[in-house]
DNA sequence: TTACTTTATTCACATAGGTGAACGAAAGCC
DNA sequence: GGCTTTCGTTCACCTATGTGAATAAAGTAA
């Protein structure tokens, strides 16, 4: 279950790192663990780190004005996660990343990752293929949010990601769908009856 | 009006390119004029460049399965556009593009592009950069369709954008935001109210 | 100018999803 | 083991937005 950073960083690349730049980049990172229900990051802080799920989940969401929280992303083994306008501006955050369950992390700070940049020259490359991944992603999250409806929207999830209702709370699945638990339960109704 | 995008590139990066990486770069753009109406990237076909737009705007759009359309983002002066999923993978694209009025654009094709990220060391920051921000927007706009209906996304918009009418038919802002014309001039007829 | 097409408005009615409450089941805790 | 909190379901009712049609206004072409 466990996901190694360097097969996620030679995956991106399609390239193997030497064995110095993975030393190099190692130093840079400081790994941690997080128990369920802790935050990361919090908001109205600054994000000060990127951070690689190693084993574990969280999720990063935002609360609204009503008190409300909205889940924007699950990070899963073998995902990055951030509040990346905090990080990179230096700005209060405007996302929580929680974990879900007991999780462990490798954190790179804002300085040791300008340095990943600088001293490493794949690393550039690594991180403008992760980003560019993200960003198609969620341009077709925005799409489909467009062109479908809750259903389709819950069908697609869950066949894409089969065990996330084994991994994570119903209200949050609704969450990420921009829905109501409630709305979620009559949905699966539905479904079962037909 | 005009947009340049040896400005576009060093506002970016916080740093001027010298004469010889602008000249460099340059050799690697096509320039072209489209007149409005006109495609310059359709679902079901290969999207073989990034565009920047130096005048004019262009939206990118989705037809979904009842044959109707989706804009998913305008491209006005400054900014770069692309199916960004089909220029990667060599795919066919899911989005359409297409001129909204007389626009003059740089295009760089795929084998461009790899020049450029191997030849000149500043375009990988660049374009790591430039993908940055547009997930950076793209997250930001996920969060709002989560929390704000479609009243508060329409003022958000014109707060921001607030030539965006004078540029665009309300249609495709209606589009922009989800929601159909007629509701669009609802919201309207409500505001004016109020 | 006229004619034609595209865009915006308004209305009556339909529907997906929200709301708040009640209830039971499951999970954590002492 | 029982107690308490969290989670999922169901229901009756509500609301924002969609639908389809009619009409007007604006834009374009001849």
């Amino acid at each position: 279950m466990k996901s190694t950073i360097k097969e996620n960083i030679e995956e991106k690349l399609k390239q193997e790192l030497t064995i110095e730049e993975y030393e190099k980049f190692t130093l840079l990172l400081e790994p941690l663990t997080i128990q369920k229900k802790q935050q990361l990051v919090t908001e109205d802080r600054v994000c000060k780190y990127l951070y690689f799920v190693e084993e574990g989940v969280l999720h990063s969401f935002l609360t609204d004005d009503n008190g409300e929280n909205h889940t924007i992303q699950f990070g899963f083994e073998g995902h990055w996660i951030s509040d990346l306008y905090s990080f990179v501006s230096n700005t209060t955050a405007t996302f929580n990343i929680e974990a879900l369950e007991e999780t462990t992390i490798l954190a790179i700070s804002k300085s040791n990752f300008e340095k990943a940049l600088n001293d490493i020259p794949k690393f550039e490359r690594f991180f403008r293929i992760l980003i560019q991944n993200a960003y198609i992603q969620s341009q077709h999250r925005i799409a489909k949010n467009y062109s479908d409806d809750a259903e389709h929207r819950y069908l697609a999830l869950i066949k894409q990601q089969p065990d996330l209702l084994q991994r994570v709370p119903q209200y949050l699945v609704a969450s990420y769908l921009g829905i109501k638990p409630q709305s979620l339960s009559r949905i699966r109704q539905n479904l079962s009856k037909k």
